[in-house]
DNA sequence: AGCACGCCGACT
DNA sequence: GTCGGCGTGCTC
């Protein structure tokens, strides 16, 4: 017997099937899916295997030398995913199976994530007298079949060996799983009308996708929950993607509330072990419902009825590294495969999704009121322009207003800046020269607290010195502002409030996340700062007020995308304020009062917004009425980067007659990592062959070592 | 990816 | 003479 494998090392060289013969103690273990471990060259690696076959064309073949798995990992579907990924991401197809797997499942010789193991006692019958000890060990045994370690902690174990070596007790190894699942009481909450409108909608549609727009608090998460149930009802089991930043306690704690065990989730929070046991869970068949992140939507769920896809405009549903693949297009593809529905959700679609259901292309779904009967908050713009001289630090008189009168009355306050750190960058006021990383073309960023400048691109760090690296005067000055200049500033002006700040530096650590929300929810804090993680998701009844401290600073960003995200950004932090019985208000602060994106947002006009940047993206050949490909060449040598980058340009101009090519132009950042990138981009609308030429491009720079081709269709951002 | 192999310069 | 630089090629 002979077994195709395909080895874990990313590389387009060994991107192939190698094949290795099976000694015959092992064949009844092998499997087409399964992880083997082979020698390959002088070392030893680890691989799926993907073909099973009887000879081969190669001379001398090894032998395997173990079988990993008991169970498949690598299903039939999940092979076929696999195949569709690296045809339309053109990525190398280890990597496409490694992406679908978490850490535990991939292939891999150092994986040090394991099941656990626990010791379960269980009573035999038994004819010999026993000590007192040991008889109140053995009453405890009365009505339970097992017991564990855990649950014999008070009995010590000496005892414990002793009724076992005299075969009173037996002792297995039982896998444990790491999360606890305590049940909790289930709670129903009643559908209004609106609801179960969109609810029989989604399921009498003969449409494959549905388009759910609801504005924020129309509750959305109640339709996907009775769907969920709904198919549940039926044996199908569901999929749930969300954004990483709104896996927040608060949803999960939903879900829970009404599926209670039955869900798996897996977020980047669990430890290794713990999103180990999560997948072991699904891959048994232990849960009909699978909460999670982008990955999650290769969850090998069986029979599979319905995807949710939440805030489905997230730029997190793309991966934007190899495999570049996107979980919604993955999720249209397992859909349209296993004839199930997937339902995309957002109360400010991309405008790719909103116009496929204007063209009913998508089953689209309106839920337009609040679940409160509450209309959406007020939102006031404050020229900051008319506030010069008269603010203080970054607020406005009349944010500072509103915040106190909201504090006077015991209210909580949400605020936003969309930038983390203390300022965006270090200026010397005598020569002009701005404190850049070394390795990457990026302004550095002051971290106060640490008094650090740091690339938030590769994570440089060096001690901020007012010394200029430049004219050497002692006049740097560090300039914009970020969430904790705002802390700052927010503790001398208001200093009796308890402020909270979060943001990716107060939320690395394990948990953190959860904890500045709960502290924030109990009501231990009055103000709540943040990024963009204080936009999405969070519901806190006693926030009477959202302010946005500049709404202009993701407009400002060098995207075709700008508009579209500032207008959700605000949106969604918009939709924080008045969720219950109190009325909320919301201030933008912007220099930019007259820019459609912020007007339409302050009148919470998704539709208006709409129809404005589809005149802009017709007008500048973008999505949705042209498709776009992003070429990224790059080297450590500059010259050589450019010139191949050249090359790309004229084959690209040779087949593909169709297209409009752009570049090529030194990349958004020119120099990452002492790496400069080039870029191409291609707009098309028909291209037939773009798949095949850029396929054979990215084959050709395999073979060169000193130059990267990478292709990303349909980016996100430029 | 990693590692051997091989072909050039500069060291005890 | 030989130690070690890294360019090239191969891994069933």
């Amino acid at each position: 017997m002979i077994v195709g494998v395909l080895v874990e090392i990313t590389n387009k060289s060994v991107d192939r099937v190698f094949d290795y013969l099976v000694p015959k103690t092992l064949e009844s273990f092998v499997a087409i899916g399964k992880r083997v471990e082979v020698p390959f060259g002088n070392r030893t690696l680890v691989g799926f295997i993907l073909e099973i076959k009887k000879d081969s064309d190669v001379a001398n073949l090894k032998e395997i030398t173990k079988v990993l798995d008991e169970d498949v990992i690598l299903t039939k579907e999940l092979l076929e995913l696999g195949k569709y990924l690296k045809k339309t991401t053109l990525a190398s197809l280890i990597s496409c199976y490694q992406v679908m797997l978490p850490k535990g499942y991939k292939a891999s010789i150092k994986n040090n994530v394991n099941k656990k193991y626990r010791k379960v006692y269980y009573l035999n019958n038994y004819d010999k007298k026993l000590t007192a000890k040991q008889e109140e060990v053995v009453t405890l045994f009365k009505d339970k079949k097992k017991l564990s370690r855990k649950e014999l902690k008070d009995i010590s174990i000496s005892i414990l060996n002793t009724l076992v070596k005299n075969e009173v007790l037996k002792v297995k190894e039982e896998e444990v799983y790491r999360l606890d699942y305590e049940t909790r009481e289930k709670k129903i909450r009643t559908l209004t009308s609106l609801q179960e409108n969109a609810v029989n909608n989604i399921l009498n549609t003969d449409k494959t996708v549905s388009l759910l727009y609801g504005v924020t608090g129309s509750g959305k998460t109640e339709v996907y929950m009775e769907l969920i149930a709904r198919y549940l009802k039926k044996g199908l089991k569901s999929i749930v993607l969300v954004p990483e930043i709104s896996l927040t306690p608060q949803l999960i704690k939903r879900f829970e509330e009404r599926f209670g065990n039955n869900i798996a989730l897996l977020h980047s929070a669990l430890l290794d072990g713990e999103k180990y046991d999560e997948y072991r869970r699904i891959v048994k068949g232990e849960v009909d419902i699978v909460i999670g992140a982008r990955s999650a939507v290769f969850a090998p769920i069986s029979p599979l009825g319905l995807i949710i896809i939440d805030e489905c405009h997230s730029d997190s549903y793309k991966q934007d590294n190899n495999p570049r693949y996107n979980a919604k297009e993955v999720a249209f593809k397992r859909a349209f495969d296993n004839n199930a529905k997937v339902v995309l959700g957002s109360a400010t679609p991309m405008l790719e999704e909103y116009a496929r259901g204007l063209k009913n292309i998508y089953n689209l779904v309106s839920l337009e009121k609040r679940v409160n009967g509450k209309s959406l908050p007020k939102v006031e713009l404050i020229d900051m322009n008319k506030e010069v001289g008269k603010a203080k630090g970054h607020f406005s008189i009349p944010l500072i207003d509103k915040i106190n009168k909201t504090l006077e009355q015991g209210e909580q306050v949400i605020l936003l800046l969309n930038r983390r750190g203390y300022s965006s960058f270090v200026t010397c006021s005598n020569c002009g020269e701005t404190v850049k990383c070394p390795n990457c073309d990026i302004t550095l960023t002051y971290h106060k607290s640490s008094n650090i400048l740091r690339c938030h691109y590769c994570g440089y760090a060096t001690k901020y010195d007012v010394t200029c690296p430049k004219c050497h005067e002692k006049s740097l000055k560090d300039l914009g502002v970020g969430t904790e200049k705002i802390e700052e500033e927010l503790n001398k002006l208001f200093p009796l409030a308890k402020v909270l700040r979060m943001d990716v530096d107060t939320t690395s650590r394990k948990n953190a996340h959860k904890k500045i929300v709960d502290t924030f929810a109990r009501g231990k804090a009055n103000i709540l700062l943040g990024t963009q993680m204080v936009a999405k998701g969070l519901d806190f009844p006693n926030v009477t007020l959202v302010g946005v401290i500049n709404a202009d600073t993701s407009l400002m960003l060098p995207d075709f995308r700008s508009s579209e995200k500032t207008f959700a950004l605000l949106n969604q932090v918009a939709g924080r304020a008045g969720r219950s019985e109190k009325e909320g208000t919301v201030i933008f602060q912007t220099f930019n009062e007259e820019n459609y994106a912020i007007r339409y947002a302050k009148e919470n006009d998704y539709v208006a917004f709409y129809k404005e940047e589809m005149k802009v993206r017709k007008l500048m050949k973008y999505p949705p009425y042209y498709y776009l490909v992003s070429l990224n060449i790059s080297s450590k040598d500059n010259k050589l980067a450019l010139i191949e980058a050249k090359k790309c340009e004229k084959v690209c101009l040779k087949y593909l007659n169709k297209t409009i090519i752009l570049g090529p132009s030194p990349a958004s950042i020119f120099k990452k990592q002492n790496i400069y990138h080039y870029q191409l981009i291609l707009k098309y609308q028909y291209q037939d062959n773009i798949y095949e030429v850029l396929e054979k491009l990215v084959e050709y720079y395999a073979t060169i070592n000193k130059v990267n081709l990478d292709v990303d269709f349909n980016p996100i951002h430029l």
